[in-house]
DNA sequence: AATGAATGAGAATTCATTCAT
DNA sequence: TATGAATGAATTCTCATTCAT
């Protein structure tokens, strides 16, 4: 009677689904590693322990692969997201922060997912750049409305007239753009938190490099 | 009588150094649009006109045709960035606006330039991601000691204690990552001019999103 | 109902260990046709009657395919040495002729194998060249071997003073080198029999030209 | 007025039979140390200092350069052999060790020639096939010619009837194939000398190992 | 559900050779 | 006499992908 070995005894039978997301968490480092160029399959279903063929049989192809590694990760950072917005308060630079907190953690902390999403280069098939456009414009809406709402929110009532949906777009890819950076800045200083780093950017974005001059800082409230 | 056919009269006789430079401009244009891997050599060969033997005869490798692009890109953002030392004010912040200016400019107009300078996956091979990383630590440092020069001699005199080259290679990393980010939010906003976005970011960074909100509004002072 | 083409039924799957000796065999025919270098991986693999990437798969490199090829015949060559051995008598002097024999029959029936050994020339990558020069080194001790048994036992008991390993060494190589030259004289005296030849050298050495000359001739005596 | 720097004084007017001459020296050490695919025609012009266009224009092609190589040498070996010819005694083995011992200088003084006229691998086209085969023949020739001499010279009038000119050829072969790989062998002793070597091989050869193994030696007689 | 065997198409790189001056 | 510029044709090697079991 075959027991199933749970643990590596001889490569078990495994259920689709699961085979599935094992593919992919491989694939994911090792598009990460290499770009989606250099990431050869073969070396996928190695990490993966599994025979070329699977991969193909489940995912189709080397493009349905990056495509299915993308759009998982995209899942998760907007999952991020949605855990902050809930975890947020009331007011709406609170919620920009703990919004961009998450933000920041989810970088910090998936490199690779993050890689996956935001560092290809352009180097990639007509339906592969639509799909990561795609997920850009995804997590820049999640950082837009974040933005929006500390925005329109913010000043008592009346949102100020000169700002618009336009500008919360233009500060959600500053913002994207200096937490994707900022990500390469913590590599180099491995003693700065995520949290201090989101506190710093929130400083210098919120309240003005001129001002922090001035002595002024900027700490979220307790409510 | 042979006419100097100097319009492609049937590819001429070139020296070499204006070669060269002709292979180099091709291949940042195919770098930039490609990425390293994806880019092939036959392309790169086809599109300047000449033969592949030509291309490793003049630049070694596929390696050191992609070594030569980012040395010569490197050289035109740091000579950009001088040219706006120059012209630059007395006040700090002016100086910085105009850095800033400078490098929006360039980052907007010399998009291949950049894209090769910045956007390189982490699909590199050893010596190329050390020349890449060289690269980028280059103009971090640039913007680094403009936004260092800005905080220092900002405030009247005497430089917050609290701040320090740490801080300004902070700031610097991510005006960096918001003006690449920003690139592509220009793509969506053809409208938009180089000068009007570095206006905004200016704003947002130095001024700060919180004061905006109530109104204040930074604009370049003249002298 | 498909019936089990066995004679090229149009490609069959055939297992790795099995291909990989087809592709050496054919292997071993090209280079000593060619020599390693004029050699094309491209060749083998068509007079293979199978495609490039399976000789990669199997065997690496080009360097790979040709160190197995020197691997297998040099074990090939040892192999018909330790045949001869046990075969050879008692004395001394017969089981250097045995041994010869065994040594020129191979020499001459396997050309090929032969030329792979002993007549690649010097233009070898440092790694083939230590593999051939070892290949060589192994074959030298299996004829020094011989020759050095026939010495120490041959005068009856006390083996004569001044002769030593490196002696046997001397004539090792001595003979190897004119064996080998033989076989470009057996090309052009296709009547010759290895047997004779062999007798024919076992009489220039052992009894000497001098002897020879005077009609001593030595013959393998009957046990 | 234009002085003729002898000494590399910015590259000379050379005339033509002088850089052929310094064309196929450098050439003869290029083919002998990578062999005739490996080696490249670009090493070639580089070492002997000239462009690659000159190296074709006085010798044709990579091929014509070989066979200039080959007959040079060829012609070399040759000289060496009727210098000894004429330096050798009266004897017949006398002359046979003379000619043995130039020809085993030769071979051990001029390596590079050596190995560009015998260990070229089989990896040769037609054309140049043939011309090694004919460069082969004519040493064969040579020291077939000598053991002739020997064989018929010795016997005190009548030649033993039992040897041929077809003996002859076995011998030469036997002997120049002991010599080649001899030349291997002094490699790894370095403190034999050539002249050692030779007497060595003649005493092999013309006394008999099993004389030599009963204490007989044989020394050439002063005349 | 799973895989060993197999390949077409292209990648980088090198070489012998020629042309224009 | 001499050369810098240029290339067609290989060559080694890799990769995404499929077939037969």
């Amino acid at each position: 009677m075959t027991v199933n070995r749970s643990s590596e005894g001889r490569r078990r039978r495994v259920p689709r689904k699961e085979r599935e997301q094992q593919i992919i968490d491989v694939a994911v480092r090792v598009f990460a590693k290499r770009g989606y160029h250099a990431a050869s399959v073969d070396e996928i279903a190695e990490l993966a322990g599994i025979s070329k063929p699977m991969v193909y049989l489940y995912l189709d192809s080397k493009e349905g692969l990056f495509l299915a590694c993308l759009s998982r990760e995209a899942d998760r950072l907007v999952a991020a997201f949605q855990g902050a917005a809930r975890a947020g308060g009331a007011a709406p630079e609170l919620r920009l922060h703990a919004g961009l907190s998450a933000f920041f953690a989810f970088v910090a902390e998936h490199r690779d997912s993050w890689v996956v999403l935001h560092r290809q280069a352009s180097e990639l098939s007509e339906t592969i750049a639509a799909a990561v456009a795609d997920a850009r414009r995804a997590v820049m809406a999640q950082v837009a409305g974040l933005v929006w709402d500390g925005i329109t929110e913010s000043g008592g009532g009346s949102p100020p007239a000169q700002l618009s949906h336009e500008d919360a777009d233009f500060v959600a890819h500053a913002l994207v753009g200096a937490a994707d950076s900022l990500t390469d800045w913590m590599g180099s200083h491995p003693d700065q938190s995520p949290e201090g780093v989101t506190l710093r950017l929130m400083n210098m974005v919120w309240v003005g490099m001129g001002r922090v001059l001035e002595g002024e800082v900027w700490v979220p409230a307790r409510e």
